[in-house]
DNA sequence: AAGCGTATTAGAATCATTCTAATTCGTTAA
DNA sequence: TTAACGAATTAGAATGATTCTAATACGCTT
């Protein structure tokens, strides 16, 4: 993601604060980067140790507050996961595809075209009658990383920059 | 679900678990048979509640462990939840799409023709380099009944079956 | 009927997430 | 500058699904 790409995301996000009267704090902007920042898809956890870094007084409550306000803004896409934490999506906050690495746990966008989400939610309302607001695509197996060195544990999961 | 697809399916869970070497006891049986009964996706909670009224000592644990495995062998197919419990598939115990209610919590089969999953699999395996080995479609919203009845809460969910 | 390995149990442990009630912060108005 | 108010933040408790543990029961095989 690039600086320009960056900065319009934060604006836009903030924007959405904004709308909702809530403030944007300190801590919350630290937040919102730190979502940005990582292409890791982070945990509430890996968000709370970067904003740790400059604020170290930080509550993970304060994390959760400020990932449930993106969500209800739509800034934010969760990615749940039943067995290990949740991850966020602050840079497409619109669903599309990941891939998720059954060895190390990381999530990656899928880059191939996406599916026209839009579209799609829409085909999918009418063929059920349904009213679709979203949908979620995630392909599950082995990246070619944990391919190549069959031990991938804790900790090179870890070495990778997932805790 | 037909009687005679569901004897069939029946006999190729306990097959699958004979080859593994465990032993089909009443208990497990009856977890079988109440994963297939049901049109709802049972929850592992769920599943509890059907066979302890044969059983009225069975634990949950063993709900759970009977569960593993038949995830193991690809006999059940888990759907998972951070926000409330997983729910598992013996029916189709491969991957399709399912439909989420975010009213009442249910979650169907999507009847509509689904893309041809092992097909789908290998194209996006050869397009990112992964293993994989599974996918995961779903889509959020609100069922027909829901729409049609707005107040649908914790109460009117527990009416429709869904705990 | 004995011995052996698996299945089962109750309850404790775990862990992400949510809740709670008290405190602090930031802003506005005197 | 201070008072006062509502929102933000906090630490820690509570929740709830799942997993673990260590002891007991069961079902075979001989």
């Amino acid at each position: 993601m690039d600086e320009a790409r960056f900065r319009m995301r934060l604006s836009e996000m903030k924007a959405a604060l904004r709308d909702k009267g809530v403030a944007i704090t300190r801590k919350r902007a630290k937040i919102l980067e730190a979502l940005l920042a990582s292409d890791r898809h982070p945990t509430a956890s890996e968000i709370h140790e970067s904003v740790k870094a400059f604020y170290p007084g930080t509550s993970l409550a304060t994390i959760y507050n400020t990932i449930d306000i993106l969500k209800e803004t739509g800034q934010a896409l969760e990615i749940e996961f039943s067995a290990s934490a949740n991850r966020y999506d602050g840079r497409i906050p619109v669903s599309h595809p990941h891939l998720v690495c059954l060895a190390c746990e990381k999530v990656e966008d899928m880059d191939a075209a996406a599916p026209n989400a839009p579209l799609e939610l829409e085909r999918v309302s009418q063929a059920t009658g349904y009213d679709i607001v979203r949908l979620r695509t995630d392909y599950y197996g082995t990246c070619p990383d944990c391919l190549r060195e069959p031990r991938a544990d804790a900790a090179n999961a870890a070495e990778r920059g997932f805790a």
